[in-house]
DNA sequence: AAATAAAATTAGGTTTGTCTAATTTTATTT
DNA sequence: AAATAAAATTAGACAAACCTAATTTTATTT
Protein backbone atom coordinates (compact mmCIF):
# COMPACT_ATOMS: atom_id res chain seq x y z
CA UNK A 1 0.00 0.00 0.00
CA UNK A 2 2.12 2.65 -1.13
CA UNK A 3 -0.45 5.23 0.36
CA UNK A 4 1.34 4.15 3.59
CA UNK A 5 4.54 5.79 2.38
CA UNK A 6 3.30 9.51 2.29
CA UNK A 7 5.42 11.60 4.80
CA UNK A 8 3.00 12.04 7.67
CA UNK A 9 1.43 8.46 7.26
CA UNK A 10 2.26 5.71 10.15
CA UNK A 11 0.67 2.85 11.04
CA UNK A 12 -1.65 2.93 14.10
CA UNK A 13 1.29 0.89 16.30
CA UNK A 14 3.82 3.34 15.07
CA UNK A 15 1.31 6.06 16.03
CA UNK A 16 0.79 4.18 19.36
CA UNK A 17 4.67 3.97 20.07
CA UNK A 18 5.00 7.53 18.86
CA UNK A 19 2.12 8.80 21.44
CA UNK A 20 3.90 6.56 24.24
CA UNK A 21 6.92 7.82 23.70
CA UNK A 22 5.53 11.57 24.02
CA UNK A 23 3.78 11.09 26.84
CA UNK A 24 6.71 9.31 28.60
CA UNK A 25 8.88 12.43 27.93
CA UNK A 26 6.08 14.83 29.73
CA UNK A 27 7.93 13.66 32.71
CA UNK A 28 10.84 15.51 32.53
CA UNK A 29 14.84 14.24 33.35
CA UNK A 30 13.34 10.61 32.93
CA UNK A 31 15.51 8.14 30.61
CA UNK A 32 12.79 6.78 27.76
CA UNK A 33 13.99 3.41 27.43
CA UNK A 34 12.38 -0.02 26.25
CA UNK A 35 11.60 -1.27 29.46
CA UNK A 36 9.61 1.75 29.98
CA UNK A 37 8.25 1.80 26.98
CA UNK A 38 6.89 -1.92 26.97
CA UNK A 39 5.14 -1.05 30.20
CA UNK A 40 3.45 1.75 28.78
CA UNK A 41 1.87 -0.37 26.32
CA UNK A 42 1.35 -3.41 28.21
CA UNK A 43 3.83 -5.02 25.78
CA UNK A 44 7.20 -6.64 25.31
CA UNK A 45 10.64 -5.01 25.69
CA UNK A 46 11.10 -7.31 22.57
CA UNK A 47 8.42 -5.86 20.54
CA UNK A 48 9.65 -2.44 21.63
CA UNK A 49 12.84 -3.32 20.33
CA UNK A 50 11.99 -3.79 16.97
CA UNK A 51 10.24 -1.02 16.45
CA UNK A 52 12.53 1.09 17.92
CA UNK A 53 15.09 0.11 14.63
CA UNK A 54 11.84 0.89 12.73
CA UNK A 55 10.93 4.45 13.68
CA UNK A 56 14.77 5.35 13.77
CA UNK A 57 15.16 4.21 10.09
CA UNK A 58 11.88 6.61 9.82
CA UNK A 59 13.98 9.41 11.49
CA UNK A 60 10.97 9.45 14.11
CA UNK A 61 12.92 8.66 16.72
CA UNK A 62 16.73 8.84 18.17
CA UNK A 63 18.15 6.02 20.13
CA UNK A 64 20.90 6.23 22.16
CA UNK A 65 21.88 4.06 25.04
CA UNK A 66 23.61 6.69 27.58
CA UNK A 67 19.91 8.93 27.04
CA UNK A 68 17.97 6.53 25.41
CA UNK A 69 14.61 7.41 23.25
CA UNK A 70 13.39 11.06 22.03
CA UNK A 71 11.86 12.15 19.63
CA UNK A 72 12.89 13.78 16.43
CA UNK A 73 11.39 16.93 15.36
CA UNK A 74 9.62 14.60 12.59
CA UNK A 75 8.58 12.82 15.10
CA UNK A 76 7.50 15.59 17.97
CA UNK A 77 4.90 16.76 15.19
CA UNK A 78 3.33 13.66 14.74
CA UNK A 79 3.19 12.83 18.18
CA UNK A 80 1.72 16.11 18.49
CA UNK A 81 -0.43 15.39 16.01
CA UNK A 82 -2.12 12.49 17.33
CA UNK A 83 -2.69 13.95 20.84
CA UNK A 84 -3.97 17.24 19.18
CA UNK A 85 -6.65 14.88 17.73
CA UNK A 86 -7.40 13.10 20.74
CA UNK A 87 -8.10 15.85 23.14
CA UNK A 88 -9.77 17.55 20.52
CA UNK A 89 -12.38 14.67 20.11
CA UNK A 90 -12.62 14.21 23.94
CA UNK A 91 -14.24 17.77 24.18
CA UNK A 92 -16.64 16.46 20.89
CA UNK A 93 -17.52 13.11 22.80
CA UNK A 94 -18.28 14.86 25.82
CA UNK A 95 -20.00 18.04 24.50
CA UNK A 96 -21.29 17.44 21.68
CA UNK A 97 -22.20 13.72 22.33
CA UNK A 98 -23.28 13.62 25.98
CA UNK A 99 -20.93 11.16 27.15
CA UNK A 100 -19.36 11.48 30.74
CA UNK A 101 -15.66 11.70 31.34
CA UNK A 102 -15.01 8.40 32.27
CA UNK A 103 -16.19 7.03 29.07
CA UNK A 104 -14.73 9.07 26.30
CA UNK A 105 -10.78 8.21 26.89
CA UNK A 106 -11.06 5.07 24.93
CA UNK A 107 -13.14 5.98 21.92
CA UNK A 108 -10.77 9.02 21.61
CA UNK A 109 -8.31 6.64 21.52
CA UNK A 110 -9.33 5.14 18.16
CA UNK A 111 -10.83 8.29 16.55
CA UNK A 112 -7.34 9.80 17.09
CA UNK A 113 -5.58 7.58 14.29
CA UNK A 114 -8.05 9.17 11.61
CA UNK A 115 -5.88 11.06 9.44
CA UNK A 116 -6.98 13.99 7.43
CA UNK A 117 -5.42 16.70 5.99
CA UNK A 118 -7.91 19.07 7.98
CA UNK A 119 -10.21 17.23 9.63
CA UNK A 120 -8.53 18.08 13.22
CA UNK A 121 -8.40 21.99 12.05
CA UNK A 122 -12.11 21.81 11.71
CA UNK A 123 -12.99 20.08 14.43
CA UNK A 124 -11.04 22.81 16.41
CA UNK A 125 -12.92 25.21 14.69
CA UNK A 126 -16.37 23.53 15.21
CA UNK A 127 -15.64 23.09 18.85
CA UNK A 128 -14.90 26.80 19.71
CA UNK A 129 -10.88 26.05 19.78
CA UNK A 130 -10.67 24.81 23.37
CA UNK A 131 -7.92 25.35 24.97
CA UNK A 132 -8.46 22.74 27.61
CA UNK A 133 -9.89 18.71 27.16
CA UNK A 134 -12.39 17.40 29.70
CA UNK A 135 -9.60 16.13 31.64
CA UNK A 136 -7.67 19.39 31.98
CA UNK A 137 -4.97 18.42 29.34
CA UNK A 138 -3.90 21.20 27.24
CA UNK A 139 -4.94 20.55 23.56
CA UNK A 140 -2.01 21.49 21.32
CA UNK A 141 -2.67 24.39 18.46
CA UNK A 142 -2.69 23.79 14.93
CA UNK A 143 0.99 25.02 15.11
CA UNK A 144 2.17 22.75 17.71
CA UNK A 145 2.05 24.88 20.65
CA UNK A 146 0.02 24.96 23.62
CA UNK A 147 -0.88 26.06 26.76
CA UNK A 148 1.34 24.81 29.89
CA UNK A 149 0.41 21.60 31.55
CA UNK A 150 -0.49 21.25 35.32
CA UNK A 151 1.96 19.63 37.36
CA UNK A 152 1.38 20.42 41.12
CA UNK A 153 -0.27 17.57 42.80
CA UNK A 154 -3.01 17.68 45.15
CA UNK A 155 -0.27 15.78 47.85
CA UNK A 156 2.49 18.67 46.89
CA UNK A 157 -0.10 21.00 48.84
CA UNK A 158 0.67 22.39 51.99
CA UNK A 159 -1.91 21.58 54.51
CA UNK A 160 -4.25 24.25 55.28
CA UNK A 161 -4.61 25.63 51.88
CA UNK A 162 -6.78 25.81 49.19
CA UNK A 163 -6.60 24.78 45.64
CA UNK A 164 -8.74 24.31 42.33
CA UNK A 165 -8.81 21.17 40.32
CA UNK A 166 -7.50 21.48 37.25
CA UNK A 167 -6.71 18.75 35.69
CA UNK A 168 -6.11 14.69 36.08
CA UNK A 169 -3.20 12.84 35.80
CA UNK A 170 -5.04 9.01 35.64
CA UNK A 171 -7.87 8.64 32.87
CA UNK A 172 -8.85 5.56 33.84
CA UNK A 173 -12.77 4.90 33.85
CA UNK A 174 -12.02 3.39 37.38
CA UNK A 175 -10.37 6.38 39.17
CA UNK A 176 -12.81 8.92 36.96
CA UNK A 177 -15.95 6.95 38.67
CA UNK A 178 -14.50 6.90 41.75
CA UNK A 179 -14.07 11.25 41.15
CA UNK A 180 -17.41 11.43 40.35
CA UNK A 181 -19.26 9.38 43.15
CA UNK A 182 -16.35 11.76 45.48
CA UNK A 183 -18.06 14.77 43.48
CA UNK A 184 -14.96 15.66 42.41
CA UNK A 185 -14.94 17.50 38.53
CA UNK A 186 -12.52 20.32 37.61
CA UNK A 187 -13.19 23.41 38.85
CA UNK A 188 -13.94 21.75 42.01
CA UNK A 189 -12.43 23.34 44.96
CA UNK A 190 -10.38 21.24 47.70
CA UNK A 191 -8.95 22.39 51.24
CA UNK A 192 -6.15 19.87 52.44
CA UNK A 193 -6.91 19.16 55.94
CA UNK A 194 -4.64 17.32 56.90
CA UNK A 195 -1.27 14.73 55.64
CA UNK A 196 -1.44 11.43 57.95
CA UNK A 197 2.34 11.33 57.97
CA UNK A 198 1.86 7.54 58.49
CA UNK A 199 1.25 6.64 55.14
CA UNK A 200 0.86 10.08 53.23
CA UNK A 201 -3.17 9.71 53.29
CA UNK A 202 -4.58 13.05 52.20
CA UNK A 203 -7.86 14.29 54.63
CA UNK A 204 -9.34 16.89 52.15
CA UNK A 205 -12.78 18.81 52.06
CA UNK A 206 -14.39 18.57 48.87
CA UNK A 207 -16.25 22.32 47.78
CA UNK A 208 -16.10 23.02 51.75
CA UNK A 209 -18.18 19.87 52.71
CA UNK A 210 -17.17 17.11 55.68
CA UNK A 211 -13.82 15.46 55.77
CA UNK A 212 -13.02 13.05 53.15
CA UNK A 213 -9.87 10.54 53.36
CA UNK A 214 -7.96 9.53 50.41
CA UNK A 215 -4.76 7.97 49.43
CA UNK A 216 -1.54 9.57 48.45
CA UNK A 217 -2.00 7.63 45.07
CA UNK A 218 -5.22 9.74 44.85
CA UNK A 219 -3.81 12.71 45.65
CA UNK A 220 -0.39 11.97 42.86
CA UNK A 221 -3.64 11.72 40.30
CA UNK A 222 -5.32 14.95 41.13
CA UNK A 223 -3.53 18.16 39.40
CA UNK A 224 -4.35 21.59 41.06
CA UNK A 225 -3.70 25.42 40.80
CA UNK B 1 -6.51 -9.67 22.15
CA UNK B 2 -9.48 -11.08 23.91
CA UNK B 3 -11.42 -8.41 23.06
CA UNK B 4 -11.65 -9.16 19.88
CA UNK B 5 -13.57 -12.22 20.58
CA UNK B 6 -16.52 -10.13 22.37
CA UNK B 7 -19.72 -10.67 20.40
CA UNK B 8 -20.15 -8.16 17.50
CA UNK B 9 -16.19 -7.01 17.60
CA UNK B 10 -14.97 -7.86 14.23
CA UNK B 11 -11.45 -6.60 12.48
CA UNK B 12 -10.79 -4.06 10.24
CA UNK B 13 -10.50 -6.47 7.46
CA UNK B 14 -13.74 -8.78 8.38
CA UNK B 15 -15.59 -5.63 8.39
CA UNK B 16 -15.03 -4.12 5.22
CA UNK B 17 -15.78 -7.65 4.06
CA UNK B 18 -19.53 -7.54 5.27
CA UNK B 19 -19.77 -4.55 4.21
CA UNK B 20 -18.39 -5.39 0.89
CA UNK B 21 -21.12 -8.33 0.94
CA UNK B 22 -23.67 -6.17 2.22
CA UNK B 23 -23.07 -3.57 -0.59
CA UNK B 24 -23.16 -6.48 -3.37
CA UNK B 25 -26.22 -8.24 -2.06
CA UNK B 26 -28.48 -4.57 -3.00
CA UNK B 27 -28.44 -5.77 -5.88
CA UNK B 28 -31.01 -8.46 -6.35
CA UNK B 29 -30.90 -11.46 -8.36
CA UNK B 30 -27.34 -11.59 -8.85
CA UNK B 31 -24.84 -14.06 -7.06
CA UNK B 32 -22.32 -13.12 -5.12
CA UNK B 33 -19.24 -14.65 -5.76
CA UNK B 34 -15.33 -14.71 -4.63
CA UNK B 35 -14.26 -13.19 -7.89
CA UNK B 36 -17.53 -10.01 -7.72
CA UNK B 37 -16.16 -9.51 -3.54
CA UNK B 38 -12.34 -9.61 -4.96
CA UNK B 39 -13.45 -6.52 -7.61
CA UNK B 40 -15.15 -4.51 -4.84
CA UNK B 41 -12.28 -4.79 -2.52
CA UNK B 42 -9.68 -4.65 -5.23
CA UNK B 43 -7.82 -7.41 -3.75
CA UNK B 44 -7.40 -11.24 -5.13
CA UNK B 45 -9.72 -14.02 -5.07
CA UNK B 46 -7.35 -16.18 -3.22
CA UNK B 47 -7.62 -13.58 -0.47
CA UNK B 48 -11.41 -13.65 -0.52
CA UNK B 49 -11.56 -17.54 -0.23
CA UNK B 50 -9.43 -17.42 3.07
CA UNK B 51 -11.95 -14.90 4.36
CA UNK B 52 -14.83 -16.34 3.51
CA UNK B 53 -13.94 -19.21 5.37
CA UNK B 54 -12.96 -17.61 8.47
CA UNK B 55 -16.26 -15.67 8.23
CA UNK B 56 -18.37 -18.85 7.84
CA UNK B 57 -16.84 -19.94 11.25
CA UNK B 58 -17.99 -16.94 12.62
CA UNK B 59 -21.42 -17.48 11.55
CA UNK B 60 -21.35 -14.34 9.77
CA UNK B 61 -21.78 -15.11 6.26
CA UNK B 62 -22.86 -18.85 4.51
CA UNK B 63 -21.47 -19.91 1.38
CA UNK B 64 -23.39 -22.62 -1.00
CA UNK B 65 -21.11 -22.68 -4.17
CA UNK B 66 -24.87 -22.76 -5.96
CA UNK B 67 -26.15 -19.65 -4.72
CA UNK B 68 -22.84 -17.86 -3.71
CA UNK B 69 -22.40 -15.89 -0.35
CA UNK B 70 -24.74 -14.58 1.78
CA UNK B 71 -25.07 -12.76 5.26
CA UNK B 72 -26.43 -14.42 7.91
CA UNK B 73 -28.99 -13.04 10.33
CA UNK B 74 -25.93 -12.17 12.45
CA UNK B 75 -23.67 -10.39 9.70
CA UNK B 76 -26.41 -8.42 8.48
CA UNK B 77 -26.46 -6.97 11.69
CA UNK B 78 -23.25 -6.07 11.50
CA UNK B 79 -23.19 -4.88 8.21
CA UNK B 80 -25.97 -2.58 8.64
CA UNK B 81 -24.42 -1.26 11.57
CA UNK B 82 -21.04 -0.54 9.78
CA UNK B 83 -23.59 1.28 7.09
CA UNK B 84 -25.45 3.37 9.82
CA UNK B 85 -22.08 4.57 11.46
CA UNK B 86 -20.73 5.21 7.35
CA UNK B 87 -24.08 7.32 6.38
CA UNK B 88 -24.31 9.02 9.92
CA UNK B 89 -20.69 10.56 9.70
CA UNK B 90 -21.09 11.53 6.23
CA UNK B 91 -23.76 13.89 7.61
CA UNK B 92 -21.59 14.86 10.05
CA UNK B 93 -18.99 15.68 8.27
CA UNK B 94 -20.62 17.90 5.68
CA UNK B 95 -23.08 19.53 7.80
CA UNK B 96 -20.97 19.82 11.11
CA UNK B 97 -17.49 19.87 9.93
CA UNK B 98 -18.33 22.06 6.23
CA UNK B 99 -16.59 19.25 4.31
CA UNK B 100 -17.79 19.14 0.60
CA UNK B 101 -19.57 15.70 -0.76
CA UNK B 102 -16.62 14.52 -2.27
CA UNK B 103 -14.38 15.16 0.55
CA UNK B 104 -16.66 12.84 3.00
CA UNK B 105 -16.59 9.50 1.58
CA UNK B 106 -12.79 8.29 2.06
CA UNK B 107 -12.92 9.55 6.09
CA UNK B 108 -16.24 7.89 6.94
CA UNK B 109 -14.92 5.23 5.88
CA UNK B 110 -12.33 5.40 8.30
CA UNK B 111 -14.37 6.69 11.23
CA UNK B 112 -16.84 3.92 10.38
CA UNK B 113 -15.06 1.01 12.26
CA UNK B 114 -15.25 2.79 15.75
CA UNK B 115 -17.51 0.56 17.66
CA UNK B 116 -19.01 1.83 20.99
CA UNK B 117 -22.31 0.38 22.01
CA UNK B 118 -24.17 4.03 22.02
CA UNK B 119 -21.45 6.03 19.98
CA UNK B 120 -23.90 5.70 16.58
CA UNK B 121 -27.03 6.30 18.77
CA UNK B 122 -25.94 9.76 20.26
CA UNK B 123 -23.78 10.47 16.65
CA UNK B 124 -27.72 10.41 15.22
CA UNK B 125 -29.24 11.91 17.89
CA UNK B 126 -26.89 14.88 17.67
CA UNK B 127 -27.69 15.03 13.93
CA UNK B 128 -31.37 15.30 14.31
CA UNK B 129 -32.44 11.74 13.52
CA UNK B 130 -31.39 12.23 9.95
CA UNK B 131 -32.72 9.80 7.24
CA UNK B 132 -30.93 10.38 3.99
CA UNK B 133 -26.94 10.36 4.10
CA UNK B 134 -25.61 13.76 1.43
CA UNK B 135 -25.24 11.13 -1.28
CA UNK B 136 -28.58 10.43 -0.76
CA UNK B 137 -28.58 6.96 0.50
CA UNK B 138 -30.78 5.98 3.38
CA UNK B 139 -29.41 5.77 6.79
CA UNK B 140 -30.41 3.05 8.90
CA UNK B 141 -31.87 3.18 12.20
CA UNK B 142 -30.80 1.85 15.50
CA UNK B 143 -32.99 -0.98 14.63
CA UNK B 144 -31.72 -1.50 11.73
CA UNK B 145 -35.15 -0.44 9.61
CA UNK B 146 -34.41 2.34 6.66
CA UNK B 147 -36.26 4.26 3.71
CA UNK B 148 -35.99 2.19 1.06
CA UNK B 149 -33.04 2.97 -1.09
CA UNK B 150 -33.54 4.75 -5.16
CA UNK B 151 -33.46 2.51 -7.67
CA UNK B 152 -34.88 4.52 -10.94
CA UNK B 153 -31.34 5.94 -12.86
CA UNK B 154 -31.42 8.90 -15.16
CA UNK B 155 -30.45 6.63 -17.42
CA UNK B 156 -33.98 4.98 -16.98
CA UNK B 157 -36.25 7.78 -17.55
CA UNK B 158 -38.66 8.48 -20.89
CA UNK B 159 -37.67 11.38 -22.81
CA UNK B 160 -38.71 14.21 -21.94
CA UNK B 161 -39.80 13.70 -18.56
CA UNK B 162 -38.55 15.76 -15.18
CA UNK B 163 -37.27 13.95 -12.12
CA UNK B 164 -35.42 15.09 -9.42
CA UNK B 165 -31.84 13.94 -7.84
CA UNK B 166 -32.29 11.65 -5.23
CA UNK B 167 -29.26 9.98 -4.88
CA UNK B 168 -25.72 9.10 -6.34
CA UNK B 169 -24.63 5.74 -7.33
CA UNK B 170 -20.63 6.38 -7.35
CA UNK B 171 -19.31 8.42 -4.57
CA UNK B 172 -16.20 8.61 -6.27
CA UNK B 173 -14.59 12.21 -5.56
CA UNK B 174 -14.10 12.03 -9.34
CA UNK B 175 -17.60 11.83 -10.15
CA UNK B 176 -18.77 14.02 -7.42
CA UNK B 177 -16.50 16.84 -8.22
CA UNK B 178 -18.07 16.62 -12.43
CA UNK B 179 -21.03 16.78 -10.52
CA UNK B 180 -20.06 19.86 -8.79
CA UNK B 181 -18.98 21.48 -11.90
CA UNK B 182 -22.27 20.34 -13.51
CA UNK B 183 -24.12 22.11 -11.09
CA UNK B 184 -25.78 18.88 -10.41
CA UNK B 185 -26.53 18.37 -6.52
CA UNK B 186 -29.36 16.15 -4.70
CA UNK B 187 -32.57 18.05 -5.19
CA UNK B 188 -31.35 19.03 -8.29
CA UNK B 189 -34.25 19.21 -11.35
CA UNK B 190 -32.81 17.53 -14.70
CA UNK B 191 -35.33 17.18 -17.81
CA UNK B 192 -34.25 14.00 -19.62
CA UNK B 193 -34.20 16.11 -23.32
CA UNK B 194 -33.22 13.39 -25.72
CA UNK B 195 -31.43 9.55 -25.93
CA UNK B 196 -28.71 9.13 -28.51
CA UNK B 197 -29.37 5.97 -29.91
CA UNK B 198 -25.88 5.37 -30.95
CA UNK B 199 -24.64 5.00 -27.73
CA UNK B 200 -26.94 5.99 -25.32
CA UNK B 201 -25.66 9.41 -23.91
CA UNK B 202 -28.16 11.50 -22.52
CA UNK B 203 -28.70 14.93 -23.67
CA UNK B 204 -30.10 16.39 -20.29
CA UNK B 205 -31.04 20.16 -19.03
CA UNK B 206 -30.21 20.96 -15.44
CA UNK B 207 -32.36 23.25 -13.42
CA UNK B 208 -34.08 24.27 -17.21
CA UNK B 209 -30.67 25.90 -17.93
CA UNK B 210 -29.24 25.04 -21.52
CA UNK B 211 -28.81 21.26 -22.93
CA UNK B 212 -26.05 19.24 -21.79
CA UNK B 213 -24.90 15.93 -22.91
CA UNK B 214 -23.39 13.27 -20.67
CA UNK B 215 -22.71 9.14 -21.45
CA UNK B 216 -25.09 6.47 -20.52
CA UNK B 217 -22.47 5.74 -17.05
CA UNK B 218 -22.68 9.12 -16.22
CA UNK B 219 -27.03 8.40 -16.23
CA UNK B 220 -26.53 5.47 -14.11
CA UNK B 221 -24.50 6.88 -11.86
CA UNK B 222 -27.73 9.52 -10.82
CA UNK B 223 -30.84 8.31 -9.08
CA UNK B 224 -33.49 10.00 -9.25
CA UNK B 225 -37.52 10.50 -8.23
C1' DA C 1 -19.43 -34.10 -26.32
C1' DA C 2 -15.02 -32.05 -26.63
C1' DA C 3 -12.47 -27.98 -26.31
C1' DT C 4 -11.77 -23.83 -24.27
C1' DA C 5 -12.32 -20.20 -21.05
C1' DA C 6 -13.34 -18.58 -16.60
C1' DA C 7 -13.75 -19.09 -11.76
C1' DA C 8 -12.54 -21.24 -7.48
C1' DT C 9 -9.32 -23.31 -4.76
C1' DT C 10 -4.92 -24.92 -2.88
C1' DA C 11 -0.08 -24.49 -1.89
C1' DG C 12 3.34 -21.90 -0.47
C1' DG C 13 5.23 -17.01 0.43
C1' DT C 14 5.50 -12.18 2.45
C1' DT C 15 4.88 -8.39 5.76
C1' DT C 16 3.60 -6.39 10.15
C1' DG C 17 3.63 -6.59 14.72
C1' DT C 18 3.56 -9.42 18.19
C1' DC C 19 5.45 -13.28 21.30
C1' DT C 20 8.88 -16.58 24.23
C1' DA C 21 13.27 -18.15 25.35
C1' DA C 22 18.06 -17.60 25.29
C1' DT C 23 21.92 -14.61 25.43
C1' DT C 24 24.51 -10.55 26.05
C1' DT C 25 25.17 -6.18 28.06
C1' DT C 26 24.70 -2.94 31.80
C1' DA C 27 23.82 -1.73 36.55
C1' DT C 28 23.70 -2.73 41.37
C1' DT C 29 25.10 -5.13 45.46
C1' DT C 30 27.97 -7.21 48.43
C1' DA D 1 36.32 -6.43 42.06
C1' DA D 2 33.25 -10.20 41.89
C1' DA D 3 28.69 -11.69 42.14
C1' DT D 4 24.16 -10.94 41.19
C1' DA D 5 20.22 -8.78 39.24
C1' DA D 6 18.05 -6.22 35.75
C1' DA D 7 17.67 -4.58 31.17
C1' DA D 8 18.51 -4.97 26.32
C1' DT D 9 19.01 -7.66 22.50
C1' DT D 10 18.90 -11.56 19.34
C1' DA D 11 16.87 -15.66 17.45
C1' DG D 12 13.17 -17.99 16.09
C1' DA D 13 7.85 -18.48 16.01
C1' DC D 14 3.22 -17.13 15.13
C1' DA D 15 -1.27 -15.03 13.51
C1' DA D 16 -3.61 -12.01 10.32
C1' DA D 17 -4.26 -10.72 5.90
C1' DC D 18 -2.52 -10.38 1.96
C1' DC D 19 0.04 -12.14 -2.40
C1' DT D 20 1.51 -15.31 -6.85
C1' DA D 21 1.47 -19.46 -9.25
C1' DA D 22 -0.39 -23.86 -10.02
C1' DT D 23 -4.28 -26.77 -10.06
C1' DT D 24 -8.96 -28.17 -10.01
C1' DT D 25 -13.66 -27.29 -10.81
C1' DT D 26 -17.37 -25.17 -13.32
C1' DA D 27 -19.26 -22.80 -17.30
C1' DT D 28 -19.34 -21.65 -22.07
C1' DT D 29 -18.37 -22.39 -26.85
C1' DT D 30 -17.79 -24.72 -30.86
Amino acid sequence: MFVKELSGMHTLSEENYLKAIYRLSQDEGVKITPTAIAESLRNNPASVVDMIRKLTDKQLIAYDKKSGVSLTPQGLKSAVLIVRRHRLWEVFLLEKLGYHWDEIHDIAEELEHINDTTLADRLDKFLGFPEYDPHGDPIPKANGKMAKAYSVTLADMKTGTNCRVAAVRDTSSAFLQYLLKLDIGIGTTITLVEKISFDNSLVISINGAANTTVSQKFGENILVE
